[in-house]
DNA sequence: AAAACAATGCAATGGAATTGCATTAGTTGG
DNA sequence: CCAACTAATGCAATTCCATTGCATTGTTTT
């Protein structure tokens, strides 16, 4: 096992099973988001109902956090090493391109604050920016 | 029916149909977005498909717009007037009550901009925002 | 009225999320 | 080391929702 797998896991309690080593492998070498799908191809013929117990084991664990990026399937991918169990500190913009449909965290790109009405308090925001990226740019 | 109602379908070229004019009139008294689920129950015993097939139609016209909350059910609601076939134009944020469960449209909450990485361009983004709302505030 | 087109209702399909449960692997106290 | 317990896994089954096919019905056009 890379000890970079075997410290993100030790790091948040979850223990090293070979599929959960597999999984986070995997998210490891992604440049993208990925979806649960996604995984499951990747890693066929393992068993899919366990992907996504070791998927949702990861989300609870602040390893990983969903995206919802608008395109029916969630996508996941790394968290920072801030989030835990109780609550994920992504709040950095996620951008979906349209032309290699490919969805990628803009880590440096925070989402800026929003004057809300009156009386509403704000607790998580979610920003998913559509466009072209950077490899696509003609 | 309501003039509105009438007005509203006819304004997008939408030929009023019986379910047409009951779900429209459903989204008219809303205050905040409501799911596919949420028409369907309100509307039984009415066939599900055509509910479907209806939503479907209005968000082709432009008539709603759809809101993808983080609640895993997308919420529909009405379009502003500017919206048309061709594109939607409610860069509004949305708001998810994490008390009440309700998503509203805060449609004098513009989303802001914000700088993207070198050659990345967008073309259309989408802010939730999730809290407690006026009604739930203590 | 006939033909053409649009909308509907019901059946069927498809895909993904989720759960139940029996089995296997790993851990711990004695 | 063994028994007892807990955690993780694999497979089947369920549930939920989106989507499509198709025959029927309603509407518009000529
Ligand atoms: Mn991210
Ligand atoms: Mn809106
Ligand atoms: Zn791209
Ligand atoms: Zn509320």
């Amino acid at each position: 096992m890379k000890p970079i797998t075997e410290q993100k896991l030790a790091n948040k309690n979850v223990t090293p099973t070979a599929m959960r080593i597999l999984v986070m492998n995997m998210l490891l070498e992604q440049n993208a988001a990925i979806s649960l799908s996604d995984i499951e191809k990747s890693l066929a013929p393992a068993d899919r109902i366990t992907i996504y117990r070791t998927i949702k084991t990861f989300e609870e664990k602040g390893l990983v956090h969903v995206i919802e990026d608008g395109t029916g399937a969630p996508k996941y991918a790394l968290c920072l090493e801030e989030c835990d169990v109780n609550e994920h500190h992504d709040l950095h913009v996620h951008f979906n391109c349209i032309s290699c449909k490919e969805t990628f965290c803009l880590p440096n790109c925070k989402i800026p604050d929003v004057s809300l009405p009156v009386n509403f308090s704000s607790t998580e925001m979610n920003l998913i920016v559509k466009g072209i990226c950077d490899k696509c740019a003609n």
